[in-house]
DNA sequence: TTGTACGCGTTATCAG
DNA sequence: CTGATAACGCGTACAA
C-alpha cells in the first residue's frame, strides 16, 4: 500500500480510504489510486486490516464432505448472500469423525471468522467448547434434533423418516425394510433411523428387516445390495425405506434388473429429492428437503445477527415435503 | 497470547515457539501452556502470524460453482493433501462471467494465498494479470487445451470430445446431433463443441443438428428437449452426442419413454461418467474424467513447488477414458 | 480533503 | 531453553 501511495503521490491514509469508501477522498485522488493499483496488481492486506480493524469479514463454515452435492447446493446458497454482504467464506472440510472436526474447528478459527456455519452439525465435546469461547454467531444446520449451541437452520431428520415410515404404513405396506446410510455414527442418520423405527414400532411392525450401517458398500450400488439381503431376510418384503436418496435409486434399478414390480410388490422410497429421483422411472417416492434454502437461511441469519439484529426466530424450521412419485 | 503467556507464566515468545514446534521448549513449559489455551479456548491468530511471518499458510482456489459435484470431487482431493502439508484451502466462488472471476481472484488474493488452484480455468485479461502479478505458484485445472499461466493439471477438452466423436463415426453413425452445454461462452464447452465438430468435418459428415448454448433449459430436462429438438431436425437422427452426461441422461430417460431404441435407433453419449452413467440401463457411454486425480495432481504441483522443487512437468495431462456402455 | 502517531497479535532476530 | 525488541501492513483517532 505504500509502493501505491508513492506512485499515486498521496500518503497510505487515502489510499487506505479509497479502498474503504470510507470518509471523503476527491475523484481524481481516487482514479489516480485505481490506475496506481491496477498497474502494479496490487490488492489490500486483509490480514493486516484483520488485524488492524479487529474484523476479519470472513465468514466460516464446516462441512463433512465436499463432493457431497446436497452440501453443494447449501453451500452455494450460503456463498451468494454472504459475499453480497462483504463477507468471504472460509471453508474447512470437518470429516465425519471428532477429531478431524476439532482440527477443522480450531483451523478456521484461528482466521477470526465473525460467525460460523456448521454444516452437518455433529461435535465432540472439544469442538463444542471451543466454539463457544469463540463468542462468534453459530449456525448449525441440517439437524434440528439437537439442541443448537445457538442458532440453528433445518429440520428434524427423525421427523421426516417418521413421516415417510408412516406414509408407507398407510399406504398399506407391513414388512417394510430399512437401509441405513454406511458410516459411523452420523447424527444425521441415526436420527432418520430411528424416526423410522419409531413410526413401525407405533404400528406394530418388524423393524428388524435392515441392511446396517455397518455392512456394505455405498453409493447407488448400496441400493443393489440392499434389495438383495432384505429379500433374503423376508421374500414377502413389500417396501424398502431408504436413508437416502442413492440408496433407494440403486434400489429402484435393481428391481427393474430383476423383474420386480414396483410398486406393485415392492414400494421404494429415499430421502433427499436428489434431480435424479424425480427422472428415473416410476419416480422415486422421497422427502425434498431444501438443501439451499438451509443454505440461504443461515446466511440471513448470520448476517441479521453481525448487523446487530438479534432475530426471534434462532431456529429456523426449515421444513421437509413429501414428495410422492410412482415408487411408492 | 499474551493472556496465555500470563497464564502460563511465561513469556509471549515461548508460547508462540510451542505452537509452532520451533526452537526447544521443556516438556513441563509446553504442557502448562497447552492446558492454560485448553481452559482459556485460546486459538493463534492467524493473520497476526501471517503478517508476521509473511506466510499465510492458505492455498486459494476459485471454482465456477460450489454445487457441482464434478468439482466438488476435484475440490475433496484438492483439500486433502494440502491439509496435511499444513495449508488451509481458501474458496471463492468465481461464477461464470469475467468480472465475477475479477471479484473473486482479488478477494482471495487479499489474504495473500501462498498459492492458487483454478478450477474450470476461464481468465478475462484482469483477472490473468493480477494474478501474473501475484507472484505465486498457479495451477490451472480441467483444461489443456490453452497455454497455462504457470503450471497445469486437467486434460484435453476438444481432444475428449474429438475422440468420443470419433467412436461414433467408427460404430457407422452418420446423422449425429450436438447437445451443448447452456452456459455462455464457457471455454471447456467451447472446446468440447469444437472437438465434435473437428471429428464430423474430418469424416464429411453434418454439424448442424444442434441444441445451442442459447437455447432450451439445463440439467436433465435438457436432454428431453434435445431429443424432441433433434428428431424434429433430421427424424432420421442416429447419434447424440452430449457436452454431459447429465444431458446424455436426460436423453436416454427420453427416448426410453418414448420407445425410441437405444442405441438400435438412436446411439447417446456424454462426456463426465458421472455416478449415475454406469447405472440407468442400458449404461450411458460416455468419456471419464478423473475429477479426483485433476485435484491431487494439482495440489502434488504446488505443494512440491513450494517445498523448492520445481517440478520437471509443469503441465500434467490426466488424460480420459472413453467408456463404453451400452447406449452407443 | 488529507496527514500523523499508535496499536492490532504474532514472529524474526538477537541476547541471555 | 527462554526473553526483549522491532517489525509486518493496515485502520482508528485525532489533528491540520
Amino acid at each position: 500500500m505504500t509502493d501505491i501511495a508513492a506512485a499515486a503521490g498521496v500518503s497510505v491514509m487515502t489510499v487506505s480510504r479509497a479502498y474503504r469508501n470510507a470518509g471523503r477522498v476527491s475523484e481524481e485522488t481516487r482514479t489516480r489510486i485505481a490506475e496506481a493499483a491496477a498497474r502494479l496488481g496490487y490488492v489490500p492486506n486483509l490480514a493486516a486490516a484483520q488485524l488492524s480493524s479487529r474484523r476479519s469479514r470472513v465468514i466460516a463454515a464446516t462441512i463433512p464432505s465436499l463432493s457431497h452435492s446436497q452440501f453443494g447446493l447449501t453451500l452455494q446458497a450460503l456463498s451468494d448472500p454472504l459475499r453480497e454482504a462483504g463477507y468471504q467464506l472460509l471453508l474447512a472440510d470437518c470429516g465425519y469423525s471428532a477429531e478431524e472436526e476439532l482440527r477443522a474447528v480450531a483451523t478456521v478459527l484461528g482466521h477470526r471468522p465473525e460467525g460460523l456455519v456448521v454444516i452437518g452439525v455433529d461435535h465432540g465435546e472439544a469442538a463444542q467448547s471451543m466454539i463457544r469461547q469463540a463468542g462468534i454467531p453459530v449456525v448449525e444446520t441440517w439437524d434440528l434434533d439437537q439442541p443448537p449451541l445457538d442458532m440453528a437452520a433445518g429440520f428434524s431428520n427423525r421427523a421426516a423418516a417418521r413421516r415417510m415410515a408412516e406414509y408407507l404404513i398407510g399406504t398399506g405396506r407391513r414388512r417394510i425394510g430399512y437401509v441405513d446410510f454406511p458410516a459411523p455414527v452420523v447424527r444425521r442418520f441415526a436420527e432418520r433411523r430411528r424416526g423410522f423405527v419409531e413410526a413401525l414400532e407405533a404400528a406394530g411392525l418388524r423393524v428388524d428387516l435392515t441392511l446396517p450401517a455397518h455392512e456394505g458398500v455405498g453409493g447407488y450400488a448400496r441400493g443393489h445390495q440392499a434389495v438383495e439381503k432384505l429379500l433374503q431376510l423376508e421374500p414377502r418384503l413389500d417396501a424398502i425405506f431408504c436413508a437416502t436418496d442413492a440408496h433407494g435409486i440403486g434400489a429402484m434399478l435393481e428391481c427393474q434388473r430383476r423383474g420386480i414390480d414396483v410398486p406393485a410388490q415392492i414400494a421404494i422410497t429415499g430421502i433427499g429429492d436428489f434431480d435424479i429421483a424425480a427422472e428415473i422411472p416410476p419416480g422415486l417416492t422421497t422427502v425434498r428437503l431444501h438443501a439451499g434454502e438451509i443454505g440461504r437461511s443461515a446466511a440471513k441469519l448470520i448476517i441479521d445477527r453481525l448487523a446487530g439484529a438479534m432475530p426471534q426466530e434462532q431456529v429456523l424450521d426449515i421444513g421437509f415435503e413429501i414428495i410422492r412419485r410412482g415408487s411408492g
